[in-house]
DNA sequence: ATGGTTGTTACACAA
């Protein structure tokens, strides 16, 4: 069996409606994992992904802003939303699906000023980093387990358009990349989109609004991952790692997200 | 060095 898993920031479940089921009907998810729904629970339009076979729902949902959502169309158990943001926010959001535990996660974007002394926002982005890799850490890493969501770090020097110029940008500076090696540490997590691509390729999976012509800028960011533990494997699943994308193609359509959707196949 | 865009909300703010 192969278990198709998606993750997606698309910035408004309702606006976005229509590109969410024309992405479903092209690239057939079994699993979809969305972020910034921007709506409360009872908001969310369920009759529109039952139609399209994703039938099966947990969402994490708040008034107006973040929001997390994971639908299904194999039958999903239910577990806790991991509680590691001091602010409250819906941000993630987690479930079982034929053994597998699979974390969806929207981290703080951390706002402007890369200091947790004069930046609460980015005080608070360590703090949910810390607590995840606590979390995490307490995990068998020998169980099937996905965690996956938009982290708002890109860790590599070729997971951002410019290496010198992003390292003093939130999403990319060196104490953001040192929490991201901890919870990758935590647990051994395999990053499967870059093990897919390996470096030195530049791989990105969002390009700012603010350019008129984002593929002839080019500078975008690797925040969006799908990250397998090592037991995976000896639970019975695979990682299909030659099948992990990211659907640029997406971003171009009109009025898009300004992140694109990455796929990953698993088989079991 | 600066500004550029988008979504939700309510009469700014977050990203």
């Amino acid at each position: 069996m192969m278990l198709r898993l998606a993750t997606w920031n698309v910035n408004s479940v309702r606006l976005r409606l229509d590109q969410i089921l024309r992405f479903v009907d092209q690239t057939r998810p079994h699993v979809l994992c969305l972020q910034e729904i921007k709506c409360q629970a009872h908001e969310f339009p369920a009759d529109a992904f039952a139609a399209v076979g994703l039938k099966h729902l947990a969402v994490h949902g708040q008034k107006g802003w973040h929001g997390v959502a994971l639908a299904s169309s194999l039958p999903i158990e239910a577990t806790p939303p991991l509680d590691i943001c001091r602010e409250g926010h819906a941000r993630t959001v987690s479930a079982r699906i034929g053994g597998l535990e699979i974390h969806n996660l929207y981290a703080p974007a951390g706002g402007d000023v890369p200091d947790p002394r004069d930046n609460p926002k980015f005080a608070h982005k360590l703090d949910f980093f810390d607590r995840l890799t606590a979390e995490m850490a307490r995990r068998d890493p020998q169980s099937p387990l996905v965690l996956c969501g938009d982290l708002n770090i890109a860790p590599g020097a070729h997971d951002v358009w410019s290496h010198v110029q992003m390292s003093r940008v939130v999403s990319h500076t060196p104490v953001e990349v040192e929490r991201m090696t901890r919870l990758k540490a935590s647990l051994g997590f395999v990053d499967l989109l870059r093990q897919a691509r390996p470096e030195p390729e530049k791989v990105f999976t969002w390009w700012s609004y603010r350019a008129a012509d984002f593929r002839a800028s080019n500078r975008g960011l690797r925040l969006d991952h799908i990250w397998a533990s090592p037991g995976l494997a000896q639970g019975g699943w695979r990682a299909a790692g030659e099948v992990v994308e990211v659907h640029d193609a997406v971003r171009a359509w009109d009025r898009p997200s300004d992140h694109a959707p990455v796929t990953a196949d698993f088989a079991i």
